[in-house]
DNA sequence: TATTGACCTCAAGTTGGCTTGAACTTTTAG
DNA sequence: CTAAAAGTTCAAGCCAACTTGAGGTCAATA
């Protein structure tokens, strides 16, 4: 058993694409070591890395956000299943509250169809405060009096 | 009262920039007629679309499939309540999947922190199944031994 | 009447998270 | 030994959903 692994066997192993890997390198998320060819040596640990990186994914963490939580990770010794929980307890409020705003308009959502409204201004259906998009750039939030 | 809105008013009322209003013209999401100069002149009732693709996009829908939603309403009227009830009606069962896919990815997730792994491949974790992104490109599956 | 401001079109730019391609080197299998 | 597979860098492309800018017209107000 290797001490290291090739950006094939990281790829294989965590599914994720190696362009996506040396992207992923490129932004500081993952490093490497070089072998003497220039090749890339990964430690295993960055399947670790990966895991998180993935799952936080699926709770919309950009990139951005993602590396900001791995660099509160301790660099004088290899994780700990402990340091991981510490990240990963964020995880649980975020996906509470994404619960909870998925039931919120849920209500509303009920409330509309009820009433058969989609343009009264009482409707708060328009106006629903919760941030759940996060990919996008216009605004969206929907101003009284239709 | 007018019985059009220039795009500004629309703009104003709907919280949606006129540049987003003109994109979602050109992509045949909305409609408006032509003053005399070439100035849009919109119906009231764009409002009520608008509403529609404002709450659609927090559920995550593309523009895309949003105006096929949109092509099902009739066109020999203007869309009435109930027409919009079947068509809001789909939502529901959208957040219901959204709040159910998070559910057990909680459930996942609390799981994982309890054994501390991140890394076991006992763990379930890295392969949900649960399509919860709907943007980027890359694989995200999580395959066996890490 | 003049000047703002609202409106128009069309093309190009932006952001995030990658992928693809070119041009080249290194490793591995036969 | 040679061919194929795997690796490298760097630049450019892609997608969605817009925004921005240029360059021009139209409308409302002092």
């Amino acid at each position: 058993m290797e001490t290291t692994l090739t950006i094939n066997q990281i790829s294989r192993r965590s599914g994720i694409a190696s362009s996506a890997l040396r992207y992923y390198e490129e932004r500081g998320l993952i490093s490497s070591e070089r072998a003497g060819s220039g090749h890339r040596r990964f430690p295993r640990h960055v399947l670790r890395r990966l895991a998180f990186i993935s799952f936080a994914q699926t709770l919309g963490m950009t990139l951005e956000e993602i590396k900001t939580e791995l660099d509160k990770l301790p660099t004088d010794h290899v994780p700990t299943g402990d340091d991981w929980a510490v990240l990963s307890e964020k995880w649980t409020h975020r996906v509470d509250e994404q619960i909870s705003q998925l039931q919120r308009l849920r209500k509303t959502l009920t409330a509309c169809i009820g009433c058969g409204c989609l343009s009264l201004k009482s409707c708060k259906m328009f106006n629903p405060k919760d941030e759940l998009r996060q990919r996008g750039t216009g605004p969206r939030k929907w101003i009284e009096d239709i």
